[in-house]
RNA sequence: GCCGAAGUGGCGGAAUUGGUAGACGCGCUGGACUCAAAAUCCAGUUUGGGAUAACCAAGUGCCGGUUCGAGCCCGGCCUUCGGUACCA
């Protein structure tokens, strides 16, 4: 008989919401296990293969957990503020409230039918004030501890849309997707969360949480600390300074330029009048370029003097000033010293410009008169260095150090690439920022007790300059909290990473109205033990949310420092190679798969497609095997109806009294159980689902000559095993059976056997010359001299080692035997 | 560009610690069942040579290295993917 899927899937649902099974008791934390996924974005594209790809397997893990007895927390919730939303409107006129609300009922319909045991309680939308409101109130608590702050930053101007693009709406050649025209950097004033204060703190807490080594390196070298000595350099005939960070003080007397950022504000103190055209001109056409090609070392470099000097201070020589766009103002002081001789990017452009290099540190074996090919990056000895000749450059680094510390020309310090998180967004569909200006008062914070500054509905947010909120002027015209003077709100609203970074403490107590969330209930569960998400969240989100976590530990509301203890990033499903995506149309309907074959024959086909950190291209071949590995399950149990209500298993069997077949079969279920549990549980179920595939295989060819007794023994593992991956299959092959109510309330813990696992026999290589050519079976663990004779009868292996003499004789236990000959 | 990954049969993939390459599944080929088809079941299936066998040789993106032995370790490339601070 077919597996009827529709009915059986809606039954046990229906079942499950009736009985509240998957309503998690918070108060209690023994063995509690928070088991996390990202939560879902609600764009129009509603759930595609992406988010069943994220969602189901690690659903299948929390099953898993909760049958082996642990009290697991499975939420899920709404990422609702963002930019698609308002595009959307923009584009259709539908208000993205509208749009977000109707996107969140469809896919909580769609989440629903994927079988997940979220708990439907704690759901979450980010878009309600009851939320948002703690977002402002978490910048306040930033702000009173000096942590927000604002300060002018560029962002994408389109002058003819007259409105802020994200990157993502810049085409590759620079222009604007709406309108084709060239997008400019624009400088304007925002708000920033000081995540640099954390950055140490955020470097060594990586060594404390289990998270896969290349998420740990991403974050690292996204944090870039680096040690070095900031040197100042005088300008000739200025009072001013050029302050330059650097790793290799070393190469000091090597300077023979001076690099500012053409957008430094020293630029335009110190041009001098005959170079500033050409140097306005440079600094324009640098505008329109992304910090990727300016800072990419194959694009030709750019730049152009402009007519100052700096003096070094190490041996009083004027070196010209010049202003190029390999200089970032947001790395570093914004100003760099050129060592060409020992810089790469300064060599191409002091070859390009025809500046002096010059050699002061001598690799080994080299001739200081020797011209340079290249720049030398390395070790070596100092030279043309003055009093620091001949030392070790490494240590001649620490000596220069000094030297500018006694001195006052410098001063030892710690760079970070890592920048503070600008959070302010010129968009409608976000958290409003809780500040207003006030002429007499300056910036003012939002009292506390008049939370939520509510982000009201009409506005236009169709471009025309400014921020949409400043459409409306009853909420942008308010009065001071501090002197009751006409005041303005701030019209811009929070990145929506704000309310991602928090969002899993929220899940504790959704409704919560005394703090951010219940921070009894936040000791009890957080560290979440399993975060389960994108890779692409790397560095970003999972930065905000570490650091976010650490502060709300600075104001006592967590105790443990780190959010995520253990980490999982699923791959990306592409589509023919490419991210799928709405406006590729590329997505792929999980819809019309859960409709032909059901939900779990959809989710086990996910998880048996390939490793799940990897991801790979979408492809529905192969998902008729695992439609026929259910049907195969299903057939089993039905042929086998009631077996719990005839007859009764042990425990445990004694191999000596089970016939061949049932010896087998025994073993087969035993071994799977070991291996079954070990896959699952560290997020491996394509070899999960091949293991049970493998015991079905067995159980079809060997059942015929078992007992029912036996049978059931199989039987009743095989259910517990199949249910985490198809959850309504496994409760109604446990019914089948004659199992009352869900296998997911005090489920059987099966244990493997311990002496049905052991092998009898090993299968040992004989290599000669590393080539396989023989296998022996022989007892496991077999000595040496037994391998060696057992080897040498083999007529193969006297064929490839007569007439030859032996050299060398490998034995691995149980593995291999490799004779060398020659 | 920079940072981080991945590359194995016709296809998705397995090989968990450097030790039998190709588990499991798809597809394909042949067979059984059927008037026939579908479904199902059974057998075969890395490539080349050989007679279909025995057997021989080659083989895990490319080039080189370490080792008795490399899909796995090291060096150098190529291709694809993720991120690159306003997509989330």
């Amino acid at each position: 008989m077919k597996y009827p899927f529709s009915e059986v899937e809606k039954k046990w649902r229906d079942f499950w919401e009736a009985e509240e099974i998957y309503k998690t008791d918070l108060s209690n934390d023994e063995k509690a296990l928070y088991s996390l996924v990202m939560f879902i974005y609600p764009s129009g594209a509603k759930t595609h293969i992406g988010h069943w790809y994220n969602y189901a397997p690690t659903d299948s893990w929390a099953r898993f957990k909760k049958m082996q007895g642990f009290n697991v927390f499975e939420p899920i919730g709404y990422d609702a503020f963002g930019l698609p939303a308002e595009n959307y409107a923009i584009k259709t006129g539908v208000h993205p409230k509208d749009s977000t609300m109707k996107n969140i009922a469809d896919i909580r319909e769609q989440l629903k039918g994927m079988g997940c045991m979220y708990d439907w309680s704690k759901e979450l939308t980010t878009c309600v004030p009851e939320y948002y409101k703690w977002n402002q109130w978490l910048f306040i608590q930033l702000y009173k501890k000096g942590l927000a702050y604002r300060k002018a930053a560029p962002v994408n101007w389109c002058p003819s849309c007259k409105t802020v693009l994200a990157n993502e709406q810049v085409q590759a050649d620079g222009t604007c997707e709406r309108c084709d025209t060239m997008v400019e950097r624009k400088n304007l004033t925002q708000w920033f969360f000081k995540i640099t204060e954390y950055a140490d703190e955020l470097l060594d807490g990586l060594k404390k949480i289990d998270w896969p080594e290349k998420t740990k390196t991403m974050q690292e070298n996204w944090i870039g600390k680096s040690f070095g000595t900031e040197v100042t350099f005088k300008v000739d005939g200025s009072d001013e300074e050029i302050k330059v960070f650097t790793t290799r003080p070393d190469t000091l007397f090597g300077v023979t330029y001076v690099v500012l950022a053409p957008e430094h504000e020293l630029v335009q103190k110190l041009v001098k009048p005959e170079f500033a055209d050409d140097a306005n001109k440079y600094i324009d056409s640098v505008k329109s370029l992304s910090e990727i090609e300016r800072t990419s070392t194959v694009k030709e470099k750019t730049g152009v003097p402009i007519g100052a000097y700096a003096i070094n201070p190490v041996n009083g020589e004027k070196v010209p000033v010049w202003i190029a766009d390999y200089a970032l103002v947001t790395y570093g002081t914004g100003c760099v010293m050129a060592v060409p001789a020992h810089d790469e990017r300064d060599f191409e452009f002091a070859t390009k410009f025809n500046l002096p290099i010059r050699k002061v540190i001598l690799k080994e074996g080299t001739n200081p008169d020797e011209e340079l090919k290249e720049a030398f990056t390395g070790i070596g000895t100092m030279i043309n260095s003055g009093q620091f000749d001949g030392l070790r450059s490494d240590e001649g680094k620490e000596k220069i150090s000094d030297w500018l510390e006694e001195k006052g020309f410098g001063t030892r310090r710690i760079n970070y690439r890592l920048r503070d998180w600008l959070i302010s967004r010129q968009r409608y569909w976000g958290t409003p920022i809780p500040v207003v200006y006030c002429d007499n008062c300056g910036e003012v914070l939002i009292p506390e007790k008049d939370l939520p500054v509510e982000l009201p509905y009409e506005v236009d947010f169709k471009p025309d300059g400014a921020s949409p909120l400043a459409s409306n002027e009853d909420f942008v015209n308010v009065a001071c909290p501090k002197c009751g003077a006409p005041a303005k709100r701030d019209v811009d609203t929070m990145d929506t990473f704000v309310d991602s970074s928090w969002y899993y403490l929220r899940y504790l107590s959704p409704h919560y109205s005394n703090g951010m969330f219940d921070s009894g209930l936040a000791n009890k569960w957080t560290p979440v033990h399993k975060y389960v998400g994108g890779a692409e969240h790397a560095t970003m989100h999972l930065l905000y949310a570490r650091f976010i976590y650490k502060f709300l530990r600075d104001l006592g509301l967590v105790e443990s420092d780190e959010p995520f203890q253990s980490l999982v990033h699923q791959g990306t499903i592409t589509n023919d190679g490419t991210k799928m995506s709405k406006s590729k149309g590329n997505v792929v309907n999980p819809g019309d798969f859960v409709e032909k074959y059901g939900a779990d024959v959809f989710r086990m086909y996910l998880m048996f497609m390939g490793p799940y950190e990897l991801g790979g291209d979408w492809n529905d071949k192969g998902i008729v095997g695992v439609d026929r590995f259910v049907q195969r399950s299903y057939n089993l149990f039905t042929n086998n109806k009631d077996l719990l209500k005839r007859v009764k298993d042990a425990d445990v069997y004694d191999l000596e009294k089970l016939n061949d077949e049932e010896k087998i079969v025994y073993k087969k279920v035993n071994r799977t159980i070991a291996k079954f549990e070990n896959e699952v549980d560290n997020f491996r179920f394509n070899t999960a689902v091949a293991a049970l595939m493998e015991l079905l295989n067995d159980l079809t060819k060997y059942f015929d000559k078992v007992s029912d007794e036996v049978k059931l023994y199989v039987l009743r593992r095989y259910a517990v095993m199949l249910a985490p991956l198809a959850p309504h299959l496994g409760e109604e092959c446990g019914a089948l059976l004659g199992a009352e109510g869900s296998v997911f309330v005090n489920p059987p813990k099966f244990k493997a056997d311990e002496k049905a696992l052991v092998q009898e026999n090993a299968i040992i290589a004989v290599q000669v010359n590393g080539k396989m050519r023989a296998k022996l079976e022989l007892p496991v663990d077999s000595g040496e001299a037994t391998v060696k004779d057992a080897a040498f009868a083999d007529s193969k292996v006297k064929q490839h080692t007569e007439g030859k003499t032996i050299v060398r004789e490998i034995y691995v236990k149980n593995r291999i035997y490799n004779i060398v000959v020659k």
